[in-house]
DNA sequence: ATTTTAGTGTGATAAATATCACCCAATATA
DNA sequence: TATATTGGGTGATATTTATCACACTAAAAT
């Protein structure tokens, strides 16, 4: 079980009673890589905050497309889960975990609750919501105004700012990730070779621009 | 000057302490239609809540292209602008007028103070936070797997939504919009028309679809 | 009434991306 | 060791979108 040393170096602002209210509500869950946490449509009963891992936030189509958006990472909280209403409200997003994962489900009855009873949980909803809406921006940036080409070198260094400079991916994998194919990222991927940005290998490469 | 009741109406959620504290500390403003009221980078000094006519938010380019994301009208406030820290945020996105609008302009400095005083703003901000992040999703949904004519009518049918079935845009204003060219979208809507789905006339046209 | 300007139509062409087809090589599996 | 599977390379082609060029017309300005 979780203690609440680790609680409080993962939410550095909370107040005491808060961790408390956590160790007793919440239930701290495990998923293996690759696991789906949250499909679209799905409805959504609990709150999601990372304890242990990362997960990718997707946004999804309906005919099977998906797009990456961003990581979240330990001491991170799922915005799309933080609901302050209980009216069956159905995730716009897609949650991956891209490693083993371990996180702390809240079910949704103790979201209003705890708005009213703890500042450091509004606060913690509204930094959440900012911090994300932000993430959003970042992404329509990408996808509005860059080619392909730009929003891999964005994607990469999405990766590499996450797990370091060796990119453990497919070329598939990324293909889905930006909702194009593979052809496209294997091309791309060529030129950046060309350039001296990666040293190719088979299910990965090593990012050495700079 | 503004009435509380006016305000009542407008944000019927709030509790009374707070209606008072926007009469005192808030300014009305004013702006006309076209107005830039919020430029990408610009410094956040006060936030932004709509009191009359509606407001676009757009992403926008450094190389000067914008894309629309969504409208702000009466009662909803610009998320962006209700910073809960003084650290000189910058804003993230463009917001114009498109009708001649009044707005309540709120000093920082109260974000944080009203955080704490009132219960019913801190849901106010979540609530703006959460609706605005639904939006963006909406966006991205649209650019990463929709090609220009759906885009297209998905942008359509939002300003019928606001002002109704004659659509009172260039096929430039459009572009400009959707950050793609005229040609684009005179092509488009010309199969629209073929379609049977608006009327075209200068500066205007018609949508009748359905 | 004439000129200017803004809004629109449209062909030609280029660039970016998607799709199809098929190959080869590395690795996993039988 | 033989075979199957997965990852990747690459030409050909189609589609979508961007760009250029220019013509036409309604409305506005002179």
């Amino acid at each position: 079980m979780l203690s609440k040393e680790t609680l409080t170096k993962l939410f550095p602002d909370w107040e005491d009673g808060l961790y408390d209210a956590i160790l007793n509500e919440a239930e701290l869950k495990e998923a293996k890589a690759g696991t789906t946490l949250l499909k679209m449509g799905q409805n959504i009963k609990s709150a999601m905050l990372v304890v242990e891992g990362t997960i990718k936030l997707y946004q999804e189509d309906e005919t099977g497309g998906e797009y990456f958006m961003y990581h979240l990472n330990p001491g991170e909280a799922c915005a799309v889960t933080l609901v302050c209403n209980y009216h069956h409200e159905q995730s716009q997003v897609l949650a991956k975990a891209v490693t083993d994962i371990q996180y702390l489900s809240i079910p949704i009855a103790f979201m209003e609750k705890w708005l009213n009873e703890f500042k450091s949980w509004h606060y913690f909803v509204i930094k959440t919501y900012r911090s994300r809406y932000e993430e959003l921006l970042k992404t329509i940036h990408e996808i509005a105004f860059k080619n392909m080409d730009e929003r891999l070198e964005f994607y990469i260094l999405k990766y590499v700012k996450q797990f370091g400079s060796i990119v453990n991916l497919t070329h598939q994998d990324i293909a889905n990730d930006l909702n194009t194919s593979r052809e496209v990222i294997s091309r791309l991927l060529k030129k950046m070779e060309h350039n001296g940005w990666i040293v190719m290998n088979r299910n990965s490469f090593d990012w050495i621009k700079k």
